[in-house]
DNA sequence: TATGAATGAGATTTCATTCAT
DNA sequence: AATGAATGAAATCTCATTCAT
């Protein structure tokens, strides 16, 4: 499959390190035929882009804060064994800053992803009849950390992104359980 | 000054699509004398990127929990004024997944800019005798939740930067009100 | 065929004169078909160097000391007719002196055609029943005065080519009528 | 001194391999100056090659056989110990052949190492009555045995060299003794 | 569907040379 | 006599894309 080989070669060497030959020649076939299918190398990536997204994907859940544990547990495993898709993931999101097609499959990719965190976040402020609109600003904060957890990850080689990811949970839950601190900087406080 | 033109280019027009022609024109030189001082697009991109940290820099403050307001202020400062110092910062982590030299660069970064907000952890977490070891964990999420509102401020033009920054301040502050949370998963608990 | 007008090229203009536009030019196709198929200069330099060598070729001959004689004589035409041939192998010998590629194609054709030499040689030797394990040496010295005779034709307008060869010739038959002088430097004497 | 720097790099590198810069900075002054001082890189190359010639230099001698037998003894040293002069000046010929300048310092010098070569064969024939009128063609063969034996010596490390000057000497003494060899060719025979 | 030769534009880099100081 | 910043041209090589088969 050349999608297979795409994902392989584009994480190991990076967009602007591969072309579309090295990508022809991983999946073994002419280079040609990329082109016959993807029409161009960003279609190609796009197509990759939409292939990380599924394989990101965190799984549903019944129970609002046993789901928001899962999904941390959930990230810190892709964070071990899926450094691969991190890794383009991180990248085309440098891409997709300049270039509009990439940029327009991340952006879309980012919102389905910080949709499902504020889903939980709102699951686990309904539960505690707290205010539903500050989920919005609280699943980006929480996404943003997620997603800068990763990139710390990606860079620094001794980064415990474990440890910083329990404290990520650690202060989302502080934050649910104490929810007065949201107050300062709202109109929505008990 | 070549850095000027290196920077705006870069930043506007994104690293692959960036020629040293390119910036070299926009310098007003001749495309030799980048390579005369830079060595290679790698060293300028380089120099680039120790400019931008500098230009990151957050300033210090006595007060601890103020010095970390302030610290949230000054990045919500910069997330409106400084878009084009993001961008480039994002776009050369990309980047340095891939290029050892760029890569050891953001590295550097990454690591003074974190070291900064663990300071400030630190320092709240001491004036409330609550134990400092955990504060590089909580430098990692909270530096992460930097970086990752900063992607999504750049990627998804409605995202509303600011309120997920106060969200991660408030995420912060609660749990530095409420250290027990952090409980589960260490061993210095209350 | 590219492979033509590269020889014309390189023959005529020099190694370090010579582009890969150059060669293309005169191909009449595209720049990057030059590499597409040779990889690099050196590549397209190598597969030029393997046809000169397969030109220089002289034929076989049943006779010994007569196929001695033809080979100077296939030698002299060489020179008269085939300059072009020359120019550019005396030319590669000297940029395979720094260029390991290079210098591996050349190390190669030179063993070949002294392989040739050191063949005829032996047969004239064991014709005359002389010890034949001296044939590397005089192969050596017979090689190598056809290359000096080849460079100073080429250097000097006013060399009397066809006279050198003659002489080298009168020297190699003496000898081997002669072995005797052998003597002195070696331990198989008469 | 600037020579020096420039010989040394020249022969170590290669003509093509080696830029003002590197020499310049191999001589611990300024780019410019070599320019200053040589005009250009031809002028500064035509310098070095008439040190070359210069280091060539074989030594004088009274007797005629004695001294070409020193003469090949002389060689054979400089086969061993100025392999950086054999290197640089194989590797300028190759230059010669393409550009006026270093071609017409070659020419001049080849010239002058062929007269000498010349001069004692002259007196070698001259010692045992026989046509001089033949050294001319002599001298080109046995000085193109030289060059040639110099170009397999740099080429091929496994090429012995000792046995191939040896050879080459053997081979001019028995056409020295035994002239009648030389009739074949030529009108003037014993 | 699939191939791979061919293209043409463009990228990085090198370098001899010039010139103000 | 000496420096080194600056230039501009050119070289090698890469690559997305096209197209005849």
């Amino acid at each position: 499959m050349i999608l297979e080989a795409a994902f392989r070669t584009l994480s190991q060497k990076g967009y602007e390190n591969t072309s579309v030959k090295d990508i022809a020649d991983a999946a073994g076939v002419a280079q040609g035929l990329v082109h016959y299918h993807f029409g161009s190398k960003q279609g190609l990536v796009l197509a990759v882009l939409a292939k990380c997204c599924v394989e990101m994907q965190l799984p549903d859940h019944g129970d609002a804060l046993g789901g928001a544990l899962e999904a941390f547990e959930h990230f810190k495993a892709m964070l071990r064994n899926r450094r691969d898709v991190d890794r383009l993931y991180i990248q085309l999101i440098g891409v997709g800053l300049h270039d509009s097609q990439v940029g327009a499959g991340v952006l879309e990719d980012l919102r389905h992803q910080r949709g499902k965190v504020e889903a939980i976040t709102r699951g686990v402020l309904a539960e505690r009849s707290l205010p539903v609109d500050r989920a919005p600003s609280i699943a980006g904060a929480v996404w943003g950390g997620t997603l800068g957890i990763m990139v710390q990850a990606l860079v620094d080689p001794e980064f415990d992104a474990d440890a910083a990811v329990d404290a990520l949970a650690a202060m989302s839950i502080a934050l649910a359980t104490h929810p007065q601190h949201l107050a300062g900087h709202g109109q929505h406080q008990a």
